[in-house]
DNA sequence: TACAATATGTAACATAAGTTACCGTGAGCA
DNA sequence: TGCTCACGGTAACTTATGTTACATATTGTA
């Protein structure tokens, strides 16, 4: 564990907080698909993400989903924070978009470490900065751009948190993240095969050039 | 500016804070339509809402605009937050609604505090949270529901924070805050108002029941 | 009063997106 | 092998929203 936190946080904690981090933490493993937060559920503690992506997900009224952002190393949850401060429900759900490593920190802690801590306090509004940033980036894409746009937009941002040119999703996942139709997706994915910048195939979708 | 302080956020802050505010905060009152943050401006403050209402606004490529949400009494910016601590560029516009009492703290105080007050702290994170969540209720919106259940919000939200049953606004601008265009709106308000939840009236709406 | 500017009403049409329906294909399995 | 099922392709249609155009009404003002 301590070499992972080093690796993925030293350059940004003094030593006296890794050390904290590594009493009080705990690390963790988790697959794929595995669902790291629910909606209204309540937060034992708080993510340090060393490897890995997560997905982080919105609820609409009829329980289909959208979405928002992903967190990568170096990343934590904001919404997490939040919910950490003010004792109330999450308001996302969060799942593993590949296998992840991070490191569980107690929530009392993060309030005693932003007194105690400079480079935690930075931590955690760099946080915040990068995920408000983020919402509005998403906001904007589903205020501004057409369905066109956004599809492009999410193989660009899947191709790039994963670190590949095939995408290993079914059109009807990809329209479940967001919020449209498995038809729409086919018909938009189609005309983008025909304009030569991906290829179809079952299962997968491959990037030729976006 | 000491009553005016104490009065919105006396309940919250420790008298020592409440002083050190008042030693190097400024009070400042601006008229409506005043525009107090600009896209791409450097922040040089952070504003402590005492009285009145500020609309945060979002802008498209094409410079037209959506409305983010209403920062009320005892509220403050967290986008302005971020932005100081990162000496990034304001992503967001801040226009007064209504005439509006503020107290303006130097940006190297923020952090200064947050390390010394409890209370502090507690106000940026729970102002963070609050920011949040009132963006993903506007994500929500968007993304979610239907024009006609977006501009009943609107009305209910922009007749809440006015404390009125009268809207002031013409279609257009309602159109503008909403992102969409003028004949839409109207076409919506005609709707509403042979439902007779609203009565038209040139340059303003009244509320019967929303 | 006459005029210009602004606000609103409304029709007619265009387009993006959602919906329904049906088909063929390929993968996995009995 | 043959069956089932998930996946993707596509047509036909509906609906919400955006667009253009024009009429009418109100207000302020020269």
């Amino acid at each position: 564990m301590i070499q992972e936190l080093k690796a993925s946080y030293g350059h940004l904690f003094e030593d006296e907080l890794i050390n904290e981090i590594l009493q009080v933490g705990t690390y963790k493993e988790v697959p794929e698909g595995f669902k790291l937060m629910e909606i209204g559920g309540y937060v034992k503690g708080m993510p340090l993400l060393v490897s890995g992506v997560i997905k982080v997900l919105r609820e609409d009224k009829n329980g289909d989903e959208l979405l928002l952002y992903y967190l990568e190393k170096g990343d934590t949850c904001s919404m997490t924070m939040t919910c950490c401060m003010g004792q109330t429900k999450s308001e996302i759900r969060a799942i593993a978009e590949t296998d992840t490593k991070l490191i569980m920190v107690p929530v009392q802690k993060m309030e005693e470490w932003t007194a105690k801590y400079k480079s935690w306090r930075n931590f955690v509004f760099e946080s915040y900065h990068n995920r408000l940033n983020e919402l509005l980036q998403t906001l904007d894409s589903i205020a501004f751009d057409n369905m066109d746009e956004r599809l492009l937009n999410y193989l660009k941002e899947k191709a790039r948190v994963n670190d590949e040119q095939i995408i290993h999703n079914t059109h009807q996942e990809i329209a479940y993240e967001l919020h449209t139709s498995r038809v729409v997706v086919s018909r938009l994915l189609k005309k983008l095969e025909n304009l030569g910048k991906i290829e179809l195939h079952r299962n997968n979708i491959q990037i030729i050039d976006l």
